[in-house]
DNA sequence: GCATATCCCTAGTTAACCGATAGGATTTAT
DNA sequence: ATAAATCCTATCGGTTAACTAGGGATATGC
């Protein structure tokens, strides 16, 4: 189960992303079309805008902006933010590999094996799949190229 | 990542369905052939006995056997006992659904919609990959009938 | 230039969970 | 009887999740 925090920051995405460009949505009002608790959200829109998603402005009529394109970031990059490595063993992390400290033989491991079979297949799926496909409904395995993705 | 635990019964496992037909291992000597402290050990195996997995032996000369074919023992299953339900949220959890509680329409949640190709994902994999296909390193998509596999 | 609305930052709280550790009770083979 | 094994329950220290709280910094609009 991924955590409230990354569910949330999934909302908040969407709904930032789904604004019409340029214009900037409060943290206040996410929340409370949400029902996220305001104080939490805030920590996680100011955890998205660290990692360069997000662009915040402050002050009255402030708030929340895209820095990049919702087509640009994936599922599997905003899961990271939030709950580390999404690999189901430290030996088979790319982004931060660890070796199990009790094990033998990496190549040999069957339980490495198998998990790397299933990891595989949702990291696919987790790293393709984008904000602005989510909202565009986009089926799987079309890729356009961006420009594209834009016009239509 | 897959908790400790998981780990463990995985180990044990393979090393309890790899030994000679009738040949039941000690909790004892699995722990230290694998560094699993043994009292931890002993829970896990437990678990797996409960879980109607394993059968057990007592007193001396006793042990722990397969209860069941190891080729009827899927991945998924196992981690199913040690870490609950796999599915990312559970709205999209088969074995133990449940709404999430500040949903408004599932059929429209974006975020329900991708992590479903992504769990679907890794759900197949988990749940056809077998303990006795991982020690027969048998190439994925290969779906022999029983009796073949044990034969061959 | 002041009030207000917003983002920004840090610290604390509570409950649950993870990864064991501990101590014994029960069963069985010899 | 003894030793070797499983079985059962309780406890514990550390970490994390999910908030809660309190304020500081900054921009706007009157």
């Amino acid at each position: 189960m991924i955590s409230n925090k990354a569910k949330y920051a999934f909302r908040a995405l969407l709904a930032i992303a789904a604004a019409p460009e340029g214009e900037a949505m409060t943290s206040a009002g996410i929340a409370r079309r949400y029902s996220i608790p305001h104080k939490f959200l805030e920590q996680i829109l100011l955890d998205l805008k660290k990692a360069g998603i997000l662009d915040s402005r402050r002050g009255k009529s402030g708030g929340y902006v895209m820095l990049r394109p919702a087509d640009t970031v994936s599922f599997g990059e905003v899961l990271r933010i939030f709950e580390g490595p999404l690999a189901p063993l430290p030996c088979l992390s790319r982004q931060s590999y660890r070796r199990c400290e009790d094990c033998v033989s990496e190549a040999n491991c069957e339980i490495r094996r198998e998990f790397a079979r299933s990891y595989d297949a949702s990291r696919r799926v987790l790293d393709a799949r984008t904000i602005g496909d989510a909202l565009a409904n986009t089926p799987f395995g079309v890729a356009l190229p961006r420009e594209d993705r834009r016009a239509g």
